[in-house]
DNA sequence: TTCGGTCGTTCAGAAGACCGAATGACGTTG
DNA sequence: CAACGTCATTCGGTCTTCTGAACGACCGAA
C-alpha cells in the first residue's frame, strides 16, 4: 500500500511523521539561520503546507519557534536554545574538558577546540580564542566535514581503513584546494596519523589555517582536541611543538575522563 | 467525545499530539541535564510508554536525542546543540551586541549579560566574563524569574503597572532573603527603575552579587544589557560609575539596532 | 481600482498514529 | 537457584492526524 511511497522516499515506516517533521523543522530554521516562510518550508520539506501549518502552530505556542513581527516568516524560538546548552552542560567530556582547554590555550596561546565526531562530521562543543572572547558562540554547534579537520582525522585515525570507508560519504567534499580528496591518500594519512599520535590540517577546510589535533579516551572515543593557527605563526617547527602539548592535554583529560568513568 | 478529556487536561484542541510530545521530551531533558529511562519520561508526562516509545526512536534516529552505553536513559543528543546556538547566530541583538559588550566588560572589568525577557523569565544571551573565558557557556540559555534580576527589572520597568502584573506569576518566587515579593514593593522598585533610566539587583537572585542593568531599544524591546559583580567590589559609589557606563552601552547598541531597524 | 500573485488558513475524507495489554529480556533480590 | 522487579518492545483496533483542494486576506503592479 503505502510501501511504495515510503520507499520512494527513502523513509522508514518505523517512524513517526509529526515528529519527524518537528525535527526537521528545528534542522532547517538552524541551519538556514535565515527565517523561513511557512510556504517556503513546505517546499524545502516536501511536505504539505497544510500539515506544516498546524505542526508550527504547536511549535510557536510552546515558543520554539518565533514569528517576525509581520507574522509571516518563522524562526528558530527562545526554547531551542536552552535545550543546546543542557547538551554541553550534561556531557562529562565538556565539563572536564573546561580548565584542560584554558590551560592549552594559555601554553599555546592560540585558539582551542573540543570536538566531537557525529557521521560524517565534526561539531565543536568548546572553543577557546587566542585573544578575546570575541564571537565565541559562533562556532560551538557548527559542523565540518571530518575528513577535512585536525579533529575528525584525529578520530578517524583510531579506526580501521574499512571502518573509515564506511562511515564517510564518498567522495570527499573539496572545501580548499588543499583538501584531500583522494580515497588512498586520505587514508595513508589517517596511517601516519595513527603512528605519529596525532593529526594535522593544513588548510584543508580554511586557507591559511594549520591545526593540530588528538583524539581523547585511548582509542576509542568520538572527541578530540585541537589548536589552530594561522600559518604564519604555525611553521613546521611550531607545529612539534604545539603538537606536544595539545598531546599532553589530551593524555591529562583522558586520565581524568577514565577517572570518573570507574569512580 | 475528546472535548471532556481534551478539557480535563487543559490542552487546546488545535495542537499535533505528537509534535507537542517531541518538544516536551526535549525540554525535559533539557531542564533535567540527567539522563531519563523511557518509564520515567513516560510518567513525568503522563504519556502511555508506548507511545513515547515510537517518538523517542524517531528522535534517535535522527541523533536529537542519545542512548548511553547500558542502551536504558535517555539524554539530549548533538543535533539539539546546532539549532540552540543558530537561534544567537540567526538574532540581530546578540550579533551586533559583541563589540559593545566586549567594550564594556573591559570598561568594568566585571561580568557583563545580555538578556531577553520571555515571559515571566531572562534567558541569557551572551556573557562576557571579567577575568577568563571559564564557563563561558554554562550561563548562555539559562532562565531566572525576571523579578529577581537587574536584567529583568529593567525590561519590565518599561511596562505599565497593569502590564507587568499581568505579564507576571504571582505570588513572586523567593530566592534569596532579599528578593523583593511584595507586589507594592515591587511596582513601586519598577517606577523608581523608570524614572532612574536604570535597574538595580541587590543579591536577589544571588547572595552577594549586584548587578545594574539597562533596557534596549528605546522603551519597546525585550532586551537589556547589565553589570554585575560581589559587593565587595560594588558600593553604591561604584554602582553610580557603573550605571554610567551600562547607560552608554546600551544607548550605543540600542542606536546600532536603529539604524540597522531602518536600513 | 482591478488584476495576478503570494501568503496563511480552513475543511471533510483517507491514512496513519495512538493506546493498553501482553511479551521478552535483563539484573536484582530472596 | 528461582522469583520478582523493572526495563524496552510488539501488536491490532480505534481514533486522531494528515492530506489536497478551496478559501479569504494581503500586497504590489498595471
Amino acid at each position: 500500500m503505502e510501501s511504495v511511497a515510503e520507499a520512494a522516499r527513502g523513509r522508514k515506516p518505523e517512524e513517526v511523521k509529526s515528529a519527524a517533521r518537528v525535527l526537521e523543522v528545528l534542522e532547517l530554521l538552524g541551519v538556514q539561520g535565515a527565517r523561513l516562510s511557512l510556504a517556503e518550508m513546505a517546499a524545502a520539506m516536501a511536505v504539505p503546507k497544510s500539515s506544516l501549518h498546524a505542526i508550527l502552530r504547536t511549535m510557536e505556542a510552546r515558543r520554539w519557534v518565533d514569528l517576525d513581527p509581520s507574522g509571516t516568516r518563522y524562526g528558530i524560538g527562545l526554547k531551542a536554545l536552552l535545550t543546546g546548552t543542557a547538551y554541553l552542560e550534561g556531557d562529562d567530556v565538556t565539563s572536564l574538558a573546561g580548565p584542560v582547554l584554558d590551560a592549552l590555550a594559555e601554553e599555546t596561546g592560540e585558539a582551542v577546540h573540543l570536538g566531537r565526531l557525529d557521521g560524517t562530521h565534526v561539531v565543536y562543543l568548546a572553543k577557546r580564542e587566542s585573544r578575546h572572547a570575541l564571537r565565541m558562540y559562533s562556532a560551538v554547534g557548527r559542523r565540518l566535514p571530518a575528513h577535512a579537520t585536525g579533529l575528525g582525522k584525529a578520530v578517524l585515525s583510531q579506526f580501521d581503513p574499512a571502518e573509515v570507508q564506511r562511515r564517510l560519504d564518498w567522495p570527499l567534499e573539496r572545501l580548499t584546494p588543499s583538501t584531500v580528496t583522494d580515497p588512498d591518500a586520505f587514508l595513508a594519512q589517517l596511517a601516519e596519523t595513527r603512528l605519529r599520535g596525532w593529526a594535522v590540517d593544513d588548510g584543508e577546510n580554511s586557507v591559511d589555517i594549520r591545526c593540530v589535533a588528538v583524539a581523547l579516551g585511548g582509542g576509542q572515543g568520538m572527541d578530540a582536541i585541537s589548536c589552530s593557527a594561522p600559518k604564519s605563526r604555525m611553521d613546521d617547527a611550531r607545529v612539534e611543538e604545539v603538537a606536544q602539548a595539545v598531546t599532553e592535554a589530551a593524555h591529562s583529560l583522558s586520565t581524568l575522563l577514565k577517572r570518573l568513568g570507574q569512580h
